[in-house]
DNA sequence: GTCGTTGACCAAAACGTTTTGGAGATATAG
DNA sequence: CTATATCTCCAAAACGTTTTGGTCAACGAC
């Protein structure tokens, strides 16, 4: 119920004429292109003049019209981030915290980042319009699924662009990834180095590649110790937030054999280790848990410290990789993809000897 | 650790020549005026020529260049929300929520959302910025505070803006708000009504305006009702998320008199709700609980369904109605504010007769 | 047959920058 | 003293649109 509009405001546009370069201009005697030039920092302009026209630039209150910059130099500096609008998406804390990460790094390099949304029956439709109408420099592509079709069309187009993730195409393309597939083969093996004989694996939404990685990793984990493939018992999670943690949990506690919980997600295993309680087992004695935790900066650990083993890595700093490694295509022309660190942080009494630091920071 | 950068990819604007307004007059022989007023949808081009155009345009893969747009019509159809840079902001949930809304309604709208942080320190130098190189016709202002220094900056300019939230000036700028103050009045009388002699009011951070606002609700509905003002002890939380709940319900808990429970947050609820299990209180008999639910679409209520007394609003409406607040500034120079109705979602058992509807939607 | 009106189109200016390809002065080398 | 390099600076073109202020022909009214 929007009250009734008041009083006019200056729309954009129409407001008293603005100061440009040509005001600067005039201030000096000096001609447009040395007042550009010496503002860019360009060498054939004297030390003396370059200050004379900074001093009058700020007297005057000159700052170069953005529009026409772009214009002229082809470039945005701006990054878009198209997000698709379901209900979903913007629930998951996880993206919240790379926004924070590609945000920080965004406005050190002064780039914008342009968000938009996409209805996700037609997928590409906001990136060709982007590429179309060049408002933006490049991309960055989220929670990439198989054959993503955002890829292939990025691709093609030939524009710079990042993806969270990586697929068999990667080489091709820049990306940032934590290394999903070792960090999961080594909670596998350090489960089953453990002493336990079977384990429940709550993992992500496998439409989903960091997901399907995880899942090889545990597999490939098995494999190498020669154990046969049920020793992990795969739940799928399709929601990143904690309930299917819970109910997964309490599906897997009907399997007595089961005495270690894998999960994909710190919000699942928080919830899984209510679970375990509400059963009346004890996690870190009658039961492991092991989570990748993706630093969410507000969760409170309290509740599993010291009981649930964590390989932490950090968002924050995917996402200002991933505005890093889109600058660096516009200036440089290079592709490149960057493995985000990862680190166990083991909960009491769990040994893992085996586990050698060097496999951890693959 | 990035990996060595490979193969070049094409940099922005050192692309193959891009296909303007010129080569869509060329293929029709027609004048670049027509071409424009054609697409533009004028009226002194003909039908049949209008046809002509659009076809060749879509043949030819013409779309017009969004930077020249918006040098020679000083309009961006941008809207920049500015993040302060810190560690809390993005964690909070409630954030998310508004910019589902915020996305949804700038795609609908075709407007772009220019986000970028700001350190807290140099609040207001984003928006100079922005206003100065004209690369937004507006903005978003978030979670004020009282004497907000963006408030005073972005008047003075002179710029479209909307304000999550309102202050005294109100009438000055246009805002999208919550009728905090008549919530809380209303929920303080519906505790008195209940019977409780005494309640815990655990609201949030009072640096925001929203917060005070609530709190002068309460204050208020008591002294209507005659009853002293410590009916009400308010308890501080100075974070969003839930833990600050449990910590301070357990602070109320050691006064025997408080036997109602006022939350600012769905979130601190349930973590209130938790804390009075623990202590042996059964929520919804011998304790009353009441919060205000910003509809966080990811949160699982069914802990505290039936037992938690909601002011329903939608964080996602309040968004959209800021995007369209600040575009009706731009088109028609009209200022407004608008309240997002709320909706008493009353738990089993408790009766509020005396709450009229007519209060509710404010 | 003349006069205004309408319909369809267009040339040129404007938006505010950056960049190209110089020019003129001064210093340096031969 | 002349040729050449080095400093400074600049006029004009370019980026790709929209908008202004027309022109010209066809048409109807009188």
């Amino acid at each position: 119920m929007p009250d009734t509009g008041r009083r006019a405001r200056r729309a954009p546009g129409a407001g008293s004429r603005n100061v440009t370069i040509k005001d600067v201009s005039a201030e000096l005697g000096l001609s447009i292109t040395t007042i550009s030039r010496a503002l860019n920092g360009y060498g054939d302009v004297s030390e003396k003049t370059r200050k004379r026209v900074f001093e009058a630039a700020r007297r005057i209150g000159y700052t170069p019209n953005r529009n026409a910059q772009r214009l002229v130099t082809q470039r945005s500096h701006s990054i878009a981030w198209v997000q698709p609008d379901d209900e979903n998406k913007f629930t998951d804390p996880h993206f919240v915290e790379v926004m924070a990460g590609v945000l920080r790094e965004a406005r050190v390099s002064r780039y914008d980042i342009v968000m938009s949304s996409e209805v996700p029956s037609q997928q590409i439709a906001t990136y060709e319009r982007y590429v179309a109408d060049r408002s933006v420099d490049g991309f960055i592509v989220d929670l990439p699924r198989p054959n993503d079709a955002r890829i292939d069309y990025l691709l093609e187009a030939g524009v710079p662009f990042v993806v969270h993730g990586r697929d068999t195409r990667a080489e091709r393309y820049g990306w940032v990834d934590v290394d999903n597939y070792g960090n999961f083969f080594n909670i596998a093996k350090l489960v089953i180095e453990n002493g336990h004989r079977k384990f429940a694996f709550i993992n992500g939404d496998e439409q989903f590649l960091y997901a399907s990685a995880r899942r090889r990793g545990v597999e490939d984990a098995l494999l190498a110790m020669d154990l046969p493939p049920d020793t992990a018992v795969l739940l799928e999670g399709t929601h990143p937030m904690g309930e299917a943690g819970f109910q997964l949990t309490e599906l897997a506690l009907a399997d007595p054999a089961i005495t270690a919980f894998v999960y994909s997600s710190t919000l699942m295993a928080i919830e899984g280790n209510a679970a375990l309680l509400r059963a009346g087992r004890t996690p870190g004695e009658d039961a492991m848990l092991v989570s990748m935790h993706d630093e969410l900066r507000y969760l409170n650990l309290a509740p599993i410290e010291g009981v649930v083993t964590l390989v932490r890595s950090s968002l924050r700093s995917a996402g200002r990789a991933m505005v890093a490694e889109v600058i660096r295509q516009c200036d440089q022309g290079t592709v490149s993809g960057t493995i985000i660190p990862s680190l166990f942080d083991l909960a009491e009494g769990v040994t893992a000897q085996t586990i050698s630091r060097d496999v951890l920071f693959a």
